[in-house]
RNA sequence: GGCGAGGUAGCUCAGUUGGUAGAGCACACGGCUGAAAACCGUGGUGUCGCCGGUUCGAUCCCGGCCCUCGCCA
């Protein structure tokens, strides 16, 4: 019997309905795979979901975030659950969280105090091609794996030959099967046309729900670097109306397109029709759990 | 109706003193290991409004027409 639950899919394709439709049926709790659902502050634009879910709000707006902190986090959560007995549900759209929920990362250390700043200076002094090279020197196998333009890959790769780590240490588990539990992987698969006209239904219900004032009170405050990514907080502030709704809706069109991506990507994941009520989704999902998981 | 400005990629626009065209965004594909809703790479997807003239050659010059915007009637 697989023990955990995990659920991918496109934002919009209604990933939060099908793992509530689960608990409803089994004894579970749902765990949030979701790098902006961390922050505390923005429900309405992040997409909160008035259900208890593990790994929500739980993060200032004005803290970064990364996930190597969530990755421990999401472990500790998972196993809570499954002591307690019950089924975690994984449920989110960002692939790389979900991943490190689910399997075991070996993700390198952090940068020592003020390493980022001083290999930033050194990046934009030397040009990328130089600081490219900088890094050939000292990681030839990290600088492989790294585009010259690719400032923030190479400032960090930098980062980690001065720690004496690298940019590609160990074994790459991020593209494996593995995981910490047996865990039953699913992917929602909605048209992209069906996709597209829910997202744009879902963002203008955001303003509706008053996601300017959200927006207007979260900016008043320090924002990360980390939060200040959240899709729609620079349109929502500095457009008029209409054009951060087209501007947001396009944004998430792209992320659905990147999302699905990594859908197809993710090892021994099933993909389930989500064009339908999301209890019969559920339903199906509850039944390939019950099939007899391989032996690890 | 008159005068002026303009019609070039899905959008906003640049350009060619005549040799069939380009940027940003969008889009497509790919990469990614303590920033992942981020970051990076590759790709131009086009009756240059329509018809005719001049020319070896017209998106560009000339004529006519159509459309949009502004001002004046």
């Amino acid at each position: 019997m697989r023990r955990v639950i995990a659920i991918f899919g496109p934002t919009a394709s209604g990933k939060t309905a099908v793992a509530e439709a689960v608990a409803e049926r089994i004894p579970a709790e749902l765990v949030s795979a979701d790098a902006m659902q961390v922050y505390r502050g923005l429900p309405i634009l992040t997409n909160q979901s008035e259900r208890p879910a593990r790994l929500v709000a739980f993060v200032g707006l004005g803290e970064t975030f990364s996930v190597a902190e969530y990755q421990s986090l999401a472990h500790v959560a998972v196993d809570e659950i499954l002591a307690a007995g019950r089924t975690p549900v994984v449920v989110g759209g960002t692939g790389l969280y979900l991943r490190a929920a689910l399997a075991r990362l070996e993700l390198p250390p952090p940068p020592a105090p003020g390493a980022r700043e001083r290999f930033e200076r050194l990046y934009d002094e030397l040009g990328p091609e130089h600081a490219h090279e900088q890094l050939a020197e000292r990681d030839p196998e990290g600088a492989a794996a790294v585009h010259p333009n690719d400032r923030r890959r190479v400032v960090r790769a930098l980062e980690l030959a001065e720690a004496g780590s690298s940019l590609r240490p160990g074994e790459d588990r991020l593209w494996s099967a593995e995981t910490r539990h047996p865990t039953l992987i699913v992917g929602l698969e909605v048209p992209s046309e069906v996709l597209a006209e829910r997202i744009e239904r879902r963002t203008r219900q955001m303003f509706e729900r008053g996601v300017e004032a959200e927006v207007r009170r979260a900016l008043a405050g320090p924002i990360s670097p980390t939060a200040r990514t959240i899709h729609g907080l620079q349109d929502i502030a500095g457009l008029p109306r209409e054009q951060a709704i087209e501007a947001l809706v396009t944004r998430t069109r792209r992320y659905a397109a990147y999302q699905r991506k990594w859908m197809r990507r993710i090892p021994e994941i099933a993909l389930l029709d989500a064009d339908r009520a999301s209890e019969e989704v559920a339903q199906e999902v509850l039944a390939r759990l019950g099939s007899v998981a391989p032996a690890r």
